[in-house]
RNA sequence: GGGGGCGUAGCUCAGUGGUUAGAGCACGGGACUCAUAAUCCCUUGGUCGCAGGUUCGAAUCCUGCCGCCCCUACCA
């Protein structure tokens, strides 16, 4: 698990289609690409995180004539909510991808074309079953399960030729083969996690070439170069957006270093093989081999993590109705704080090939007992004790010894920030946060162990309530560094608290941390004033049912 | 139909050939009072979906079955 040589990461989202509203999928998807980017940031990392909308297919031109409004207006609209959603919800994307953009469509149009000289892409004819009363066509295995008829209104479907712009998928089939053996001789696998690799690499040996152009889209998308009838598939486009945004020279080695893509599952065949095929064939057009540099060779990867399901295991969707819309999200963060919906999807949420079932029960469990008992509650017993004993200053530390205990966190964290280093670089969210965590139990054992609040009332016993006191809230800073991408916010109000305000002044703005710096021992001076503050997280009381 | 994945304590999950399978939460007992009725210590709890096989040894590899899920050319 090697992290980009040059301390460049670039992390993205899928974009997400503009007919729909944000909801659950999105924001969790948005979520843990932050945390990841933030994670980034604050080790020092140049950093760049994109997302944004798609918002080219037939379908949107056609809702945006439902409300009697241009394919542009409805799709600012929509578009400013997505927006709306992640501002409100703190993401730190740098740059949000509106395929609209006249950035976009020049870039897409460019690579078009190059691909059409190369040869790469080529005219060719699509047979398929039309479904003439929806203007589209069916999938073979959906058209023989409904025995060759519409499912919608019972005609017959027409087997229909349409001539369209196609792509040699096939003739990469060995390259994409050839790269996905050295990634993983490498040992770092370019889809993640690893059991999802082998449905891809399967599917990839009868690869066949792919249409990459539509027609009857009414004139909403990129039209083909040299070919104003035939308008590039959405999917195509949609793609393109990891480069036409950062293709530029201030942005292009965040490209160079290897993008890390954040997906959920059901689009991984575009990610996995469609994807770097374009890039491998792109790149052999004049003027494009950085697109398929070794930076981008070693370390792009493709994180395809699964779905949130409703309690009872069903796929959330609208028509059931266990949909977790922008209002329920907004509930969330009403109730609980904006960190706490975060923690709970970083942590619990299904990065792996499982399913999670989004349980308010659970939600409540994590919550109180990670957040509000363990590390607000001693956040508070420990600043409380300092300002009572202490006048309110960070006392000065003698030894990692006192009453006879030693202090196991100090020779912890020398352990910690490897393994969450690696884990973070595996995309293993909730490993990191749960080291940290690790530490903040160590502190409240350390405290059980040693008594200071019994220490305290012996008068020449104070030096060593000092030294147990300076060791806890030193303990809590660096635990508190360690939970930053996960629960920023609050991480925030507790360094303001402990006069470690220059992190977040340093990480305000997508500015850059010293994680290394940071998690060293012995950074709070002696003599710092420490207030104690209100609850970082309050407990939740859960109504008793009879 | 084809391809792939998942199934570990009541709950959420670690654990991919090697000593008596682990953590957090929940439950039970005890301790403490600095703290958000928070914390700490101890205990309880599993035929690792089922059945075979490979191996000195399997939750871990192979086969079959059961259950759930993903993909299989136009809604990211």
């Amino acid at each position: 698990m090697t992290t980009p040589a040059d301390n460049t990461f670039y992390v993205t989202t899928p974009i997400y289609y503009v007919n729909d509203k944000p909801h659950l999928g999105h924001v969790y998807t948005t979520m843990v690409a932050d945390v990841v980017a933030r994670y980034h940031r604050l080790r020092g990392d140049d950093t760049f995180f994109l997302t944004g909308v798609d918002e080219h297919a037939a379908k949107v031109s056609d809702k945006a004539a439902e409300y009697d409004l241009s394919p542009q207006e409805w799709a600012d609209q929509n578009a400013a909510a997505f927006r709306g959603t992640f501002e409100k919800l703190e993401m730190t994307n740098n740059d949000f991808v509106r395929t609209s953009s006249q950035r976009h469509k020049d870039k897409v149009t460019e690579y078009v074309s190059a691909l059409l000289k190369s040869g790469d892409v080529y005219e060719g004819e699509y047979v398929g079953w039309y479904d003439a009363g929806q203007e589209e066509y069916v999938p073979e295995n959906k058209a023989k399960d409904n025995d060759y008829k519409s499912e919608v209104n019972g005609k017959p479907l027409v087997k229909k030729t349409e001539k369209n712009y196609f792509f040699k998928l096939e003739k990469y089939r060995d390259d994409l083969l050839a790269f996905y053996a050295e990634r993983d001789l490498a040992g770092k696998g370019y889809v993640q996690p690893e059991a999802r690799k082998n449905e891809v690499v399967n599917r990839i040996k009868e690869a066949n070439d792919i249409p990459i152009s539509r027609t009857g889209s009414g004139g909403w998308g990129i039209p083909v170069p040299g070919d104003e009838e035939q308008t590039i598939y959405v999917w195509i486009d949609a793609l393109f957006n990891y480069l036409t945004y950062v293709d530029d020279d201030e942005r292009r080695h965040y490209w160079a270093s290897g993008a890390t893509h954040f997906i959920a599952k059901d689009i991984l065949w575009f990610h996995a093989a469609i994807w770097p095929a374009l890039q491998m064939a792109l790149s052999k057009c004049d003027g494009y081999a950085w697109v398929w540099g070794e930076g981008v060779q070693q370390n792009q990867l493709v994180y395809s993590h699964s779905y949130w399901v409703s309690e009872s295991g069903e796929k959330m969707s609208k028509s059931l109705g266990n949909f977790l819309d922008p209002a329920a999200i907004d509930n969330y963060v009403e109730e609980f704080g904006l960190d706490a919906l975060r923690y709970f999807l970083a942590t619990r949420g299904p990065l792996g090939t499982t399913d999670s079932a989004f349980s308010p029960d659970l939600f409540v469990e994590v919550y109180n007992s990670d957040l509000a008992n363990t590390f607000g509650n001693s956040c508070s017993r420990v600043s409380n004790m300092i300002g009572k004993y202490f006048d309110a200053k960070t006392p000065s530390r003698q030894d990692a010894k006192v009453q006879g205990v030693t202090f196991n966190a100090e020779t912890q964290i020398q352990s910690i920030l490897p393994g969450s280093n690696s884990a973070f670089n595996a995309c293993n969210l909730a490993g990191p946060a749960n080291n940290a965590l690790i530490l903040v139990r160590e502190v409240d054992s350390y405290i059980e162990k040693t008594e200071p609040f019994k220490l305290a009332k012996d008068p020449e016993k104070i030096d060593d309530v000092g030294a147990v006191l300076g060791n806890c809230i030193e303990a809590l800073r660096i635990a508190s560094v360690l939970l930053w991408p996960f629960i920023p916010d609050k991480c925030e109000a507790f360094w303001s608290r402990i006069g470690c305000g220059h992190y977040a002044e340093q990480l305000k703005d997508n500015g850059t941390g010293d994680l290394e710096a940071w998690v060293k021992w012995g950074q709070l001076k002696p003599g710092t004033p420490i207030e104690k503050g209100e609850a970082l997280f309050p407990r939740y009381q859960v109504e008793k049912k009879p």
